[in-house]
DNA sequence: TATCATTTGAAAGTAATACTATCATTATAG
DNA sequence: CTATAATGATAGTATTACTTTCAAATGATA
């Protein structure tokens, strides 16, 4: 079988890697083995020894490709970013109306993701799975301005960016088109997070679209151009 | 000069520490101390050896009061949820209607604290720039279950449920106030590092009642009952 | 004031983490 | 077939995240 995902690759900002993990097959199977682990153990008790030892080779030779645990992290997250905003451009592509378009990008925001979903060798469910709990801590950190300035956020900017300007097509006056889409892009993540572990600050189950009715009930109230 | 908060005192949950830091003088420095530290070189940086240093006592005294450093920035985030708490109950108390409660909690919840805003020897504007760049570090961790059926995090989950009651009073058959409300809070605190550090992320300028602004417009919006 | 308990300090030790460096070996491409 | 790049193997360092033990200081009580 021979589908469009086979063919496509994200090309992530080149500062985030000492060498393109996409240039090799060790480099591939770090990337692959990586989101499983962390997701598992999680990323304070991910090491690079231990990631070695899962793909049978040294931390030595991971260290050649990443400098430490939190860029390789950023490197899956851009991916991840990447991956969502191909989804949204995609998705959105012929619709006719600005509602519909929005309409559709919350869907595919806050929608579950097919378990068996695969790009090459990298598992998306397993991957947002990982960005959920992890990606705080990605720019949660004193190195955020350094690598801010490398450019090393530029996938969730410019998902924020393209749900922006829906937004605004749908009500060109709205004073908060990238507050209101990072609030939501970051809620979508911390509610699946609540429903999963911490129920009582939550009303979704995990289970369900509740997510996507409240996210496109509280888009469309907000942004809608009667009330101001 | 003698104040109400110069009085008051939260009492945290006992599971969070191994000996109460309110019970002697070290302890109280500890609290202190680990604000101030841990927002200035950020928690992977932060040890308690560090913190030994700075307090002049040694790691092993601090180690008799707190398990690791996730307990004792627990410990912290709880006292700053208390404190929210305390502060949200005192000014929506004798508010005549549900709409004019809301407003204020949310402004209370939005605005910018003063920065000699002091509560014993904690600094509240420090404790809540902590809060912002850490707090998400207290739960997106493997131990998130144990550690909730241990009730360390009832302290957001009263603010949460005191501000779905208020969101309740206004339309009582909203179907999701606690999301509603976990976006929000979890929101305030991103937007505030988004501005701070991720502009454009946000249209929200780090000076400004903005933020109080786009909250209250997003909860009435969305909460009102006119709007299904 | 003696004494008993609690609190803190001082020192040492362990296993793991987060790297860096060096050199040998194995693919691979021209 | 050879030069170059990629990986593996080994070792080493400083720091982290603790734990343990014992001594000294403090404070509360009889």
């Amino acid at each position: 079988m021979h589908r469009l995902s086979d063919q496509i690759q994200f090309k992530i900002n080149e500062k985030v890697y000492l060498k393109d993990p996409n240039s090799s097959a060790l480099g591939k199977r770090i990337v692959e083995k990586s989101i499983l682990l962390i997701e598992e153990i999680g990323l304070e008790a991910f090491t690079f020894k231990k990631l070695a030892k899962c793909l049978d080779t040294t931390e030595s030779s991971i260290y050649r490709y990443f400098e430490n645990k939190y860029k390789l992290l950023i490197y899956l997250i851009s991916w991840y970013w990447d991956w969502l905003e191909y989804q949204i451009t995609l998705s959105t592509h012929n619709l006719p109306s600005a509602e519909m378009k929005l309409e559709k990008a919350l869907e595919v925001v806050t929608s579950e993701i097919n378990p068996d979903e695969n790009v090459g060798n990298i598992n998306l469910a397993t991957l947002h799975r990982m960005v959920i709990s992890e990606s705080p801590k990605a720019y949660l950190t004193k190195a955020v301005d350094q690598s801010n300035k490398e450019g090393l956020y530029s996938g969730i900017k410019r998902v924020v960016n393209t749900l922006s300007d829906l937004a605004l097509e749908f009500n060109s006056s709205y004073k908060y088109p990238h507050t209101l889409m990072s609030t939501i892009l970051e809620g979508i993540n911390h509610q699946k997070y609540f429903a999963a572990h911490l129920p009582s600050l939550t009303d979704i189950q995990s289970t369900g679209n509740d997510l996507t009715e409240f996210y496109y009930n509280l888009a469309i109230s907000t942004l809608h151009p009667e009330r101001k």
